[in-house]
DNA sequence: ATGCATGAGCT
DNA sequence: GCTCATGCATA
């Protein structure tokens, strides 16, 4: 919840970003030709000519979008992996490329020759990539409305030219380009243009150096120009990120860091302390592009904090009690007594009247909730049981006489529904609490020796 | 480093 | 129900 409200939106800024601004808006027409003004999408970086030096980005800053790279900008590999349309959200697959270094990549080998123990974005061949779907936030501004629809890889960038670092889609093949594959070739064979948009724009396939808008390849429109320019905007923001990537994870081992250092750092210097995971997804590029932007700002504070400071391990060692220890709940863990226990609860006696119910909850600690829970979706025994039992009548049906038992129906879902809950008139229904089941603090100190004997008789 | 999970926010 | 940011647990 608080992290939400953290959450570095425009409306929303939690830290003090004195130099970049995710949310400004900015026309950057500065070596992009006669494109027309416009905003950036969100999660281009903020500002980071501010952050590298180059005057390259100068003036250019971010919007707000969670947004993914639809290019791979450095020769080293692409990792397109197994991108699905509508799952292109997930952290670990919006980077389509990782840092060489790291990776064991092979520049120029394709991902079915590389190595069996990467990760599943470089194990995927690349006849299986898929192009992400680029979405952009509703907030980003009326020039940014548009959402670009996920398009699949016709034709993987396999061939494509990889040149003094710089990697160049296969042929500036269309299909290779999100979101403008409605800017069709001028003489393709299989697109008619006049379909493609009213004004018919047309755009032939040629290497990015000439394909600048202005130049007289192109005929496009002021969205088109728009759209590449984004385009490429990620591509450049894309290639910062991993170098911003590299920096910090040369520079955290250099000054002695671990990844979890500097997360606990993060949270005495800003006061949100971030996990080892999250530092390691950072280096490793493998969260979301609008996450790995809001990182980037405060990371660079740390870094640049870390070694500008004369002693840097006092950054994450003093005050270390008062950074916000808020820790995540444990993963839920159904201990194999706890689970044995109920099994044996519910082969005993499959309907459990009130007092049963009331009991093996009480003995458990266990919400009566999640007793339902677990013999309705947790237990495999019950589960295929109750499609074969009938109504036992050894056990009182009281509890479920309103209903069909939940504990003789088919699989249900969380029985929110569908059941009496309630032993007497007018009670409210029990909340449907799954965290009990989370709760391992509980679920250790259920199984006593006395509730053993009760279930196994 | 990563699989799996949680939980808030969103749709 | 889904997405996403993030963390626990563990290989």
């Amino acid at each position: 919840m608080s992290e939400r409200a953290q959450s570095p939106e425009c409306q929303s800024r939690p830290y003090d970003f004195s130099r970049a601004n995710p949310c400004t808006q900015v026309s950057a027409q500065e070596g992009l030709g006669s494109a027309a003004s416009f905003q950036l999408p969100h999660g281009v970086l903020p500002d980071p000519g501010l952050l590298y030096n180059k005057t390259t980005y100068s003036g250019i800053t971010a919007a707000s979008a969670q947004t993914f790279f639809p290019f791979p900008p450095v020769a080293s590999d692409y990792r397109g992996s197994d991108l699905q349309v509508g799952e292109f959200g997930q952290p670990k697959h919006w980077y389509p490329f990782a840092a060489p270094e790291y990776t064991g990549q092979v520049p120029g080998v394709t991902a079915a020759t590389q190595p069996t123990n990467l990760s599943p974005p470089i194990a995927e061949t690349r006849e299986q990539i898929k192009l992400p779907e680029i979405k952009v936030e509703k907030d980003v501004g009326v020039q940014y409305s548009t959402e670009v629809k996920a398009q699949q890889f016709q034709t993987p960038p396999t061939s494509a030219a990889v040149a003094h670092g710089v990697f160049y889609p296969a042929a500036w093949n269309p299909s290779f380009w999100p979101g403008i594959t409605h800017i069709t070739p001028s003489g393709g064979s299989n697109q008619n243009p006049t379909t493609s948009s009213a004004s018919s724009p047309s755009m032939s396939p040629s290497p990015p150096g000439n394909g600048l808008p202005g130049n007289a390849f192109f005929s496009v429109n002021a969205s088109q120009v728009r759209e590449l320019t984004r385009l490429l905007l990620f591509l450049l923001s894309t290639e910062e990120l991993e170098q911003f990537a590299k920096e910090l994870k040369h520079k955290r081992i250099t000054l002695g860091f671990t990844q979890a250092d500097v997360g606990l750092a993060l949270g005495n210097l800003y006061g949100k302390m971030f996990s080892q995971t999250t530092i390691c997804r950072f280096e490793a590029l493998q969260l979301s592009f609008k996450n790995m932007c809001k990182l980037k700002p405060l990371l660079q504070r740390w870094l640049d904090e870390a070694e500008t400071s004369d002693n840097p391990q006092d950054m994450y060692k003093i005050e270390r009690v008062f950074v916000d220890t808020r820790k995540r709940k444990r993963r839920t863990s159904l201990e194999g007594a706890v689970r044995s226990a109920l099994e044996s609860y519910f082969i005993k006696c499959p309907k459990p009247n009130t007092q049963e119910i009331t009991h093996i909850s009480d003995d458990l600690g266990l919400e009566r909730d999640v007793i339902f829970f677990f013999n309705n979706e947790c237990c495999p025994l019950q589960k295929g049981k109750r499609l074969a039992l009938p109504l036992d009548e050894e056990c009182d049906g009281q509890y479920y006489e309103q209903s069909p038992s939940p504990l003789s129906m088919a699989p249900s879902p969380i029985p929110s529904q569908g059941y009496p809950v309630s032993s007497y008139p007018g009670a409210p229904p029990p909340a449907i609490y799954m965290p009990s089941l989370h709760r391992p603090d509980v679920l250790k100190q259920a199984l006593h020796p006395g509730l053993v004997s009760h279930l196994t008789g």
